[in-house]
DNA sequence: AGAATTAGCTTTAACGGTAAAGTCTACACG
DNA sequence: CGTGTAGACTTTACCGTTAAAGCTAATTCT
């Protein structure tokens, strides 16, 4: 941090530090020669301003904070990413931090990110009751839930948001396995406190139904997100007698984790196992795993998110009104489902 | 943030504004009643420091900063979580930058963290005749070099890196490929103003002189670390009349990219062209792609680093030593060279 | 007992920047 | 020719916290 200040700048040139303050950040009230050689000798001297002088007096860091659960995981760099470019964009910096799922985790981070002054928050990782929004609340930050949201209406109305159509990819992706003739579906889900899960449970369930389909207990488990607990919970049901012989993950994460079990228990994708996932991250798309998924654009998710953030800390007053953003989804036919066999068929 | 202040506790219980702070920060001169009124009251009334305040005496902000090309690049996900999981074990909050591989992003970057009054930055991106270390240097802001360092042992010498033994890593590679019997090598190399890339061809073209082996220059390119480009080069090598039976990619993803265009050019991985990568990211080891590549621990470098800077930031002076810590790298043999067939040979 | 120390507090000043309110000059206007 | 006023600048005060120095009364030392 260079250590010239804008009183330096003033004694060289014989004027007040206000005058000079002024000429730098272009206000009127300083005549075009004392303006000219103070900027010049600013420029020669390095002068930057002092971030906690005017972060004092102005009140903004001009940094917000991202908090998801685990930037390894592949579906957040994209999102993140996002959230960066567009804040950058706006003058913002981003301070990122992981959760790793843990609720205690997320409110030692909030409490962080508001000692730090940050101007904001953009949320990956609220549960259903969590107690964290009301520390954000209190602290009085500003704050946008992105991926995840509240669902309860009430509480709901009054939060900003990003999210995706969870309900309806997941519909579709469970349409997709009916229509292939599947009825025996097993559902790995992710954490049942997350709206993500509940949201694609209540679509893939809905779809089912439409056909007669149900998924006794058995086949469905909350994984938690994770590939490991995926690839264990699959080992287990494909060592009960009765299989299914399609499964649908609610991440593409998981359905790796599956796939490996499937493949480890002597199975074949899609000829014995037809799989769907959730998320398209990049590598569901490579030779070989040919992943059948749900498509969204991270990417646009966090700059929405990064976007709406900063509007909300851009205007004056908070004007009472809450925005509620929900991104589409796309089904990705590829090759984990066999539907390319079944046209195959058809055509023969 | 809240708006309690020091003072509005020192109003309230008729002290001064100082015995406040030296109560709060645990310092001597304060009675023990006295002492507990004002933690009481602080915390029922949800004081808060105010970061800015704190930070203009003391001129640390307990934030570093970390500087990568692009946190979609799977290699850098684990690096940033060691990062902020040793930054957060010691205080401070990290603030992550892309440079999306651009010069004058990074120039940029430098600056907003040096206005941000960042306490140090883990650098991840320079290049070899970098200029914006001289930036650092000016805006005396402290630094380690992560991933990649400086070559030049004039400038090398005083400073402070962690970096991964590049050299011996494709060395390994390469021998590995030669002691299959491979004569025809083709190197997808990364970007040659790194440090990665440069020592991850001359560790190459060590091995491979070794057996006698040079690598005509059409098949060498220099791909910028991007699967897309590697995908391109390689359907170029392999359009050519002869062709290298083996390709040796300075990366994991330059090496998917390699993947994709040998299986659309119709050849098979390993039967027709073996194939090895570099920095074993978390997909190489999925069943179908199975690729033999370098491993290394992204997370240990991260947390390596993030320890070292903060180190450095807490020992009050400059003492003048550097550091360049050098981390294991190790070859992981899985069947993209189609080493596994080789020993079946053997055993028949 | 008188001097020296100590604990427990307060006052002052400073970090660097900026808003608000002043001062001073030059010039326009009726 | 006096008055008003705009422009260029300065002075003062404050943001919230803390270091340094100062004060007072009680305690310890000799």
């Amino acid at each position: 941090m260079s250590n010239v200040t804008i009183k330096d700048i003033a004694r060289r040139l014989q004027v007040s530090a206000t005058t000079v303050s002024n000429a730098l950040n272009g206000k009127p009230g300083v005549g075009g020669p004392v303006r000219k050689r103070i900027l010049d000798l600013a420029k020669e001297m390095g002068y930057q301003p002092n971030y906690f002088a005017k972060g004092l007096v102005s009140r903004q860091s001009y940094a917000i904070g991202l908090v998801i659960t685990n930037i390894a995981d592949p579906f957040y760099p994209e999102l993140a990413l996002g959230v960066q470019e567009q804040a950058n964009a706006f003058g913002y910096s981003t301070m990122l931090f992981n959760t790793n799922h843990s609720m205690a985790n997320e409110k030692r981070i909030i409490q962080t990110l508001g000692s730090k002054g940050v101007d904001g928050v953009i949320l990956g990782t609220v549960q259903q009751d969590d107690p964290n929004i009301r520390l954000l609340d209190d602290l009085e930050i500003p704050y946008v839930l992105v991926n995840r949201l509240i669902l309860n209406p009430k509480r709901a109305s009054r939060i900003d948001s990003v999210s995706l159509d969870n309900y309806g990819g997941s519909y579709k992706a469970a349409m997709h396995l009916c229509r292939l003739g599947h009825t025996k579906i097993a559902i790995i889900a992710g954490d049942m406190q997350s709206s993500t899960a509940i949201m694609r449970t209540l679509g893939a369930r809905d779809a089912l139904a439409e056909f007669g389909v149900s998924v006794p207990p058995d086949w469905f488990v909350a994984c938690g997100y994770t590939e490991r607990n995926a690839y264990e919970a699959t080992l287990r049901i494909l060592k009960q007698k009765e299989k299914p012989t399609a499964f649908l993950a609610q991440d593409d994460n998981m359905a790796l984790g599956v796939r490996e079990a499937a493949f480890e228990s002597g199975f074949r994708i899609p000829e014995d196992i037809a799989l769907v996932g959730f998320n398209n991250i990049s590598l569901s798309s490579l030779k070989g795993i040919e992943l059948t998924t749900v498509d969204q654009d991270q990417h646009a998710m966090g700059m929405t998110a990064a976007e709406m953030l900063i509007h909300k800390l851009q205007q004056s007053k908070r004007p009472g009104i809450s925005n509620a953003v929900v991104m589409a989804t796309e089904l990705v036919i590829r090759k984990s489902c066999g539907y390319h066999l079944r046209q195959q068929v058809q055509a023969g």
